[in-house]
DNA sequence: AAATCAATTCGATACTAATCGAATTGATTT
DNA sequence: AAATCAATTCGATTAGTATCGAATTGATTT
């Protein structure tokens, strides 16, 4: 019953609860077990409309049942609301759920409309968000922890464009880079940035 | 902006994460601002799209935007979902959703069907759901806090059906009066009871 | 001033979901 | 055994919404 990932699950109750006649039911039962009959009444609906959304809340693990005599008497799951807030709540719920997500999609679709097949820039963008993905890509021909004389910098950005004293201007701007004393290195992404780049 | 009562606001949060596009969303602006055409690329969906669900995201208060040159930056509004969430576990929420809801619906459409105009009952029903509605019914007949005679009970009774014995019992029986010695007098409700009667 | 750019709005289309009535199922009462 | 009852399932209809492309808007760059 539960071969859903969390993402999955979580889904699944933001929609079982997304519906007004839904929310009611569940507010209902909070004060007391009702059965189908007893909530369309005070709904308004349909006994078959409310069996259907209370199997909705059901496989949601919000609801459940127990037969009594031909009743189907329906409770609140107890915890079930509390459970589903502190999983809002915990720190590691956001980030899972982007988790499948391509975040470097953005990035490469820059570079297939700036990058000429052999990996040289057709032009330096002026936008600052297809600069910033173009400078993305560039820095990641150089390594971590080592220290490029100009000279060496200049080779290295001259693959890509030959305006190597703009490139080495926004990689500095931009913090991807750091200069001192002629020498250059590479600097860590912040928080901000993205994955590694896919090297397309 | 906030024009909403309690419970629409809760629906309107719901519905906003009841979409597997705007859950990623809220997930990738956990990570970091984005703009629109960044989301869309992630996504694979069209800006147009991704305008639209942002929209609904704002009018959740689960967003904000910021204009940066030609860019809208989108961001996670802090405390939100923290603050929905608290709202959720809060003791009153629950209730509040099912305020507007007539509770005494069911027994009033049972009481349609089995009262005969003069207030006298067609039979007893024998289903235990519809004979706790008319108990509910009949025991307001009964004030609180008084002692009465069987004679009088008697009496009270054969207004609703000449059977006052089963009527005696039943009443006993589903704890909505007790005896004791020859006297009865009426229990309050508990926890799991209806409204008051509303005396049709 | 013209061209470019990202975002939004709008209208159309497709998909999903809510609701109902009829038929069916399981259980209970007569 | 037959009749009654509540719940569910099923099929059809309707209402709502996700998505897209085209047109528009505001802002920036050339």
């Amino acid at each position: 019953m539960t071969d859903l990932t969390p993402d999955e699950q979580l889904l699944e109750f933001f929609k079982a609860l997304a519906d007004a006649n839904r929310l009611k039911i569940i507010g209902l039962l909070a004060q007391s077990d009702l059965s189908v009959e007893e909530l369309a009444a005070m709904l308004g609906l349909r006994p078959s409309t409310v069996s259907h959304h209370l199997m909705v809340l059901s496989l949601a693990n919000l609801v459940s049942a127990r037969a009594e005599s031909y009743y189907n008497v329906y409770t609140l799951k107890p915890g079930a609301l509390e459970g589903m807030a502190k999983t809002m709540l915990a720190q590691e719920t956001l980030p899972s759920i982007a988790a499948g997500v391509d975040t470097n999609a953005y990035d490469r679709k820059v570079l297939h409309d700036v990058l000429l097949p052999d990996g040289r820039l057709k032009i330096i963008p002026a936008q600052r968000k297809k600069l910033e993905a173009v400078l993305r890509h560039i820095v990641a021909a150089f390594e971590m922890d080592v220290r490029y004389p100009e000279k060496q910098v200049n080779e290295i950005l001259a693959q890509f464009h030959e305006d190597t004293a703009t490139l080495r201007r926004e990689l500095i701007g931009h913090k991807l880079m750091a200069r001192e004393a002629g020498i250059y290195w590479r600097l860590s992404d912040s928080a901000n940035s993205r994955a590694a780049d896919s090297g397309g």
